[in-house]
DNA sequence: GGTCCTTTGAAGCTA
DNA sequence: TAGCTTCAAAGGACC
């Protein structure tokens, strides 16, 4: 990673990038973040690449995906084994938890019985804690927490395991909570259950609490809608079991979106915002503004995540969540008709989208608040045609905006955004989306685990200091306006790259 | 009801 | 192995 690298001239990106970007809630988020502490990120960042690649087995997911049998036989399989696993590495690898607060012996408060993760509960901050909790836990993946928090003796190590089982990480536990509905059935001692009790042969908890992976194969994932013990169901509701669907698991959480998680409701608090799209945009860069110890934090949990997930669901794949990995493994129905939907939709997008690069031209080229500047299927949330029309996107009318033309491409609006935002100091890490190439593809690692150094390109480093001065400048502030900030920055992005 | 948007990261696939 | 693709969450908007 380039940004890694200490020098003068990352020097002036950190600068840039820290400035940059203020979202509307960033006016309160202060300069404690922008007073960055880069430098360190990347020295974290650096230490934490190495502890994953230490901890973790890269036999893992060959073991994983070589394992592909009966849930229900690993399952008892992996009870006994984390019987016998988890007393000889008590005290193991996560026997010192980075992170004071971790894991989370204590079942979160959103969780516990009447208790709710409203937005306006969940107001701590990645580094602020509350009532005792620790600040992650409403990151609990899988949602709206399915599971409790297990004892910490667990076994984390799976750089151990040398067959199908995954050892249950005490640490992750922290990551499961109840599920609203099952708070109920579980009280908040029964949070201290290892998972290995917790669940049932199918990653369902014997008292029908599934794991908060496994959702159905069609609609949205609705937390409520997940489990309740679709997937190898026991009990549980008889309305459920009359259900044909089958469960999918889902892929763990990455610590972004573990991030996402937990400071969306602030956000959205703060900003009134609602749209998603745009949430997401603003805790994009936030999350570029974090301090190396607080992404450490996510990627730390993120890590432990995949952990837990591997010792849940060892036969599980990412591939059998992609729609082209339905004929093999997953084989059954309610894949397939989730991998035609799936096709569907990526046949669509190629026949609309000769355009690699993609979507949201108008969004991310003129930002919200200049929607009329925008195409018309892109104010209806469709993909861009100006795009699709050949040429690119049309400058706006407006002076500023005049400059921003379409790109030849290569360089599409969404990457121009993400080069305003990017942190890293000393390099550190995030070079950040602007690396993506077309339309999704990330050719960076930022952290720790991620990928082995040089697998992929880092571009971040290229983002311009003069774009992000110009940013700094902006005085937005209007948490209403966080949306349309963002876009704001981009177009003065834009108008500066020009 | 399905899709889009938007973000970053992980993992799978392909050449 | 580099590069690309897909999926993960979220929820309003749109068709």
């Amino acid at each position: 990673m380039p940004q890694l690298s200490s020098g003068g001239g990352d020097d002036l990106g950190a600068n840039d990038e820290m400035i940059a970007f203020k979202d509307e809630g960033e006016q309160e988020e202060k300069t404690q973040e922008n007073a960055f502490t880069e430098r360190d990120l990347a020295d974290l960042k650096s230490s934490l690449v190495n502890e994953s690649e230490i901890n973790q087995s890269p036999t893992s997911a060959a073991v994983r995906r070589g394992h592909h049998g009966e849930q229900r036989v690993f399952q008892d399989k992996h009870r006994e084994h984390l019987d016998g696993v988890s007393k000889q590495q008590d005290g193991g690898m996560y026997k010192s938890p980075a992170y004071p607060g971790y894991p989370f012996l204590m079942l979160p408060d959103p969780y516990l019985p009447n208790s709710s993760v409203s937005p306006s509960s969940n107001k701590v901050s990645v580094v602020q804690q509350s009532h005792g909790m620790h600040p992650l836990t409403s990151l609990l993946p899988y949602s709206n927490d399915h599971f409790s928090p297990s004892p910490p003796h667990l076994p984390t190590d799976m750089s151990q395991k040398t067959g199908v089982h995954r050892h249950q990480s005490q640490d992750l536990s922290g990551y499961y909570s109840l599920p609203p509905g099952g708070v109920g059935q579980i009280t908040p001692s029964m949070s201290w259950f290892p998972h290995s009790l917790m669940l049932g042969p199918s990653g369902v908890h014997p008292t029908g609490i599934p794991h908060p992976a496994i959702v159905p194969s069609s609609g949205k994932q609705e937390h409520d809608q997940y489990d309740r013990g679709m997937y190898m169901k026991p009990q549980v509701e008889v309305k459920r079991e009359k259900e044909p669907k089958k469960p999918v698991i889902k892929k763990p959480l990455n610590a972004f979106m573990l991030y996402m998680k937990e400071m969306r409701a602030k956000v959205i608090a703060e900003c009134t915002l609602k749209e998603s799209a745009a949430i997401n945009q603003i805790l994009g860069r936030r999350w570029h503004a974090l301090t190396r110890e607080e992404q450490a934090k996510y990627y730390e949990l993120a890590r432990k995540e995949r952990q837990l997930h591997m010792q849940l669901y060892p036969t599980w794949s990412a591939r059998d969540n992609y729609e082209a990995g339905l004929s093999g493994v997953a084989g059954e129905k309610s894949k397939a008709d989730w991998g035609k939907k799936k096709r569907r939709k990526r046949e669509k997008q190629q026949d609309s989208n000769t355009d690699p690069g993609s979507p949201k031209k108008c969004r991310a080229r003129f930002g919200l608040n200049q929607q009329t500047d925008w195409c018309g299927p892109c104010r209806r949330k469709k993909k861009c045609i100006r795009y699709l029309q050949g040429g690119g996107c049309p400058s706006p009318s407006s002076s500023d905006l005049s400059a921003i033309d379409s790109p030849p491409s290569p360089c599409p609006a969404r990457l121009r955004l993400y080069r305003q935002a990017p942190p890293s100091p000393r390099g550190s890490p995030p070079p950040s989306p602007s690396t993506r190439r077309s339309s999704h593809t990330r050719s960076h690692p930022r952290f720790p685990s991620e990928q082995s150094a040089g697998k992929r390109a880092d571009l971040c480093h290229l983002v311009p200091t003069a774009t992000l001065e110009l940013s700094a400048k902006q005085t937005l502030c209007s948490s209403a306006l966080s949306a349309a900030k963002v876009a704001g920055l981009s177009l003065k992005v834009l108008t500066e790259t020009h």
